[in-house]
DNA sequence: TTGAAAGCGCTAACAT
DNA sequence: ATGTTAGCGCTTTCAA
C-alpha cells in the first residue's frame, strides 16, 4: 500500500489535520512542524489521493472531452490545444469517442457524470436535444467546439463558416476563376455543411456568376468522398477550372484523383481546401486552404470552461475565432 | 445537488445498503424492493458517484495514457485502439502529453498516481530509469507501446523494427533497386532509429550491396526532416534509384521535395515509407509503406493492462505484432 | 499552533 | 431480505 496521510501524520508525530494544512499551504503551523512533515513526505514518497480529495472537494480537476473520432486529423489539433492548457492549469482530461453515435454519446456523458468531471468540452458534433438534457442534469459547465447551440445558452467556439467559405471562393474568383466547382460536406450538416455551401453560393452570386447544380457534389468531409467527388465532377463539370473542397481531407482526395487521371494541379485545375490541417502542408502540391486555428480553438475552449468552473458564471456565448487563407501551391491564376 | 444513494434510500424507504445491493446486482433483496429502488432511481436520475466508489474499491476504472505528442499522426492510431477497447470494458482513459520531456513525464506520472489510475500505457518513448522508478512506486500495471524495456519486466507491444526495415529494403531490392538510400530516424533513438537502420544495413549486406555512407541521412521522423533529407541525398547520392524512409512523415517530405525539384516518383526515384499511417494512403502518389498495426497495438496494450489489473499477473513480456508491406504506387520496378 | 471529529458517497462485514 | 455500522483518505469546522 502506498502511504496515506495517516502514515505521514504518525511518522511526523502530528495529527492528520496538520499534515493536511501543510499540504495545502493553509498556514497555522510552525516552520518546525512544516519541515518535519515535508521531511516525512519526502522519505515516504507520499502523494495525496486525488480521489479522496475529489470526494470531499467535489472537484476532480478533470474535464471530459468528446470527439466523434479522437483519431481524426481534425480532432488532433483541438485536442492538442485543450491538453496544453489543461496541463498548465493542472487539469487532466478524459477523452471519449462518440463515434458520432447518439447512444454512445449519451452513455459516455453518463459515464463522465459518474466520474464527476468538472466540465465537458464537446467537439464537432451537432448538439441534440437529448444531449442538452443530460448535460443539464450533470450540472457541470459545457463548452462546444466547432459546433453550436441556439436553444441552450452553451458557449461555443468556432470560426464563421459562411464567411470563411465565402472568402475561399472569392479568393478563387480573384485569381480569375469563373467555373468553380464545390465538393461540399453533408447536406444535413448544419454546422459545417450548410454554411460552407451557402458561402460558396453567396460568393458566386456576389460576383454574378451563375450557379450550376452540376458543379456541386456532396461528400462527407472524408478523403474518399473527395476522391469520388472529383471523379464525379469530371463527368458533370468538365469545364471547371477550380474546386472548393469543404475539407482538407476531401481536397486531398481530389488531389489524388486528379493525379490518377493525369490532371495537373494547379495547371489544369486549382484546388482550395478547408481546415488548415497539418497534412495540407504535406500535400503534393502543397494545398492552399482556409485555416481554422484548431489548436487555439482548443485552448480557448479550455479557458472558457475553466472560467465557468471557477467563477460559476457563463461567459460570452459566441466565440468566433479568426480563419485565414493559407496560400500555397494548389491554386493558379487564370488569365482571361 | 445531484441525488446521492442516501436520497434514493430515503425515497424508496430502504437502507442505503439495499440500494447499493441492487445497484451492484448483489442479490439479497426481493423483486419488490428492486423494482421500487429502480423506480426511484429513474425518477431522480440518480447516478452513482464513481469517485466515492473509487475511494473504497481502490479502482477507478481509469487508465492513464502517455504520448510524446497526442496529436501526432502516429499517436492517433494507437489512441484509437486503446479507446475502443477501453470503452468496451467501461474504462475511461486520461491522456497526457509528455512532450518527450523528462520532467514533464515525471510530473504527469505523479499526477496520474494521485488520480489513482488503475494502470498506465506508455507510448513511443524510451523508458528512462527515473520513469521506471516512479512507475514502480505507483504500484500499478504499466504497458509499453512501440517501446521496450530490457531492465524491467514491463510488457511491451511493438513490431520487429529490424525485420520490418530489413524487409522494406529487401522489397526494394526485389524490385531491382541497388542504389538504395535511407532517410533514417535519430541515431540516438534505440527504439526505432537504430533497428531500422540496422535492418537497412542488414538487407544490403545480405544481397552483397556495398554500404555507402553518403546514401544515409538522419532525420527526426518528422516531415521537414524528410524534405531536407531528400534534398541532401540529391547532393550526396545522385545515383540513387530508391529511398527507404524510416517514417511515413519523412517519406511524405521526400515526396514533396521530389515534386519541388521536378523529380517524379516513382519514375525517377522510388520511395518506401514506414508506419502505415492513414495519410500514406492519401499521398500523391499513394505511398508504399511498411505498416504497423497501430490500432491493434493500442487494443492489445489495453487488453494486456486489463489482464494485469484483473489478475495481478504479469503477462508475456514481449508482444511482437505483425508488420506488413502495403504496396501502393511509390515504388517501381527497375530493369537491369 | 495543534488536534479531535464529522462527513464527502459509497461498499462490505456483520447483525437481525 | 434488510438494516447498521465501520471505514476508504481526505478537508474542515470547532475546541483547546
Amino acid at each position: 500500500m502506498n502511504p496515506t496521510i495517516k502514515d505521514v501524520a504518525k511518522r511526523a508525530n502530528v495529527s492528520i489535520a496538520t499534515v493536511s494544512r501543510v499540504l495545502n499551504n493553509l498556514g497555522g503551523y510552525s516552520e518546525n512542524t512544516r519541515e518535519k512533515v515535508m521531511q516525512v513526505i519526502r522519505e515516504t514518497g507520499y502523494r495525496p489521493n486525488a480521489v479522496a480529495r475529489g470526494l470531499i472537494n467535489k472537484r476532480t480537476r478533470t474535464i471530459g472531452v468528446l470527439f466523434p473520432r479522437v483519431s481524426s486529423f481534425f480532432s488532433s489539433g483541438i485536442l492538442q490545444g485543450i491538453e496544453e492548457y489543461a496541463h498548465i492549469h493542472d487539469y487532466s482530461i478524459m477523452i471519449c469517442n462518440t463515434g458520432g453515435d447518439g447512444n454512445r454519446t449519451l452513455k459516455v456523458l453518463e459515464l463522465l457524470q459518474e466520474k464527476q468531471v468538472d466540465g465537458v468540452i464537446f467537439c464537432s458534433s451537432a448538439l441534440k436535444t437529448e444531449y442538452v438534457e443530460i448535460m443539464a442534469g450533470m450540472r457541470v459547465p459545457v463548452v462546444l467546439v466547432s459546433s453550436e447551440s441556439s436553444y441552450a445558452n452553451i458557449p461555443f467556439v468556432r470560426i464563421d463558416n459562411y464567411t470563411a467559405a465565402f472568402e475561399a471562393v472569392e479568393y478563387l474568383i480573384g485569381k480569375g476563376h469563373r467555373n468553380i466547382a464545390m465538393i461540399g460536406g453533408r447536406q444535413e450538416d448544419q454546422l459545417a455543411g450548410v454554411p460552407r455551401l451557402e458561402g460558396y453560393l453567396g460568393a458566386l452570386r456576389k460576383h454574378h456568376i451563375p450557379v450550376d447544380e452540376r458543379r456541386i457534389i456532396y461528400g462527407d468531409f472524408r478523403y474518399e468522398s473527395g476522391y469520388k467527388g472529383f471523379e464525379a465532377l469530371l463527368e458533370s463539370a468538365r469545364d471547371m477550372t477550380a474546386i472548393f473542397a469543404a475539407s482538407d481531407e476531401m481536397a486531398l482526395g481530389a488531389l489524388s484523383a486528379a493525379y490518377k487521371h493525369g490532371i495537373r494541379v494547379p495547371d489544369d485545375i486549382s484546388v482550395i481546401g478547408f481546415d488548415g490541417l497539418e497534412l495540407s502542408r504535406m500535400a503534393v502540391p502543397p494545398l492552399t486552404t482556409v485555416r481554422q486555428p484548431l489548436v487555439e480553438m482548443g485552448s480557448l475552449a479550455f479557458e472558457l470552461i475553466l472560467e465557468m468552473i471557477e467563477t460559476g458564471e457563463i461567459p460570452e456565448q459566441a466565440n468566433i475565432v479568426h480563419h485565414s487563407i493559407v496560400e500555397r501551391d494548389s491554386v493558379r491564376t487564370v488569365e482571361d
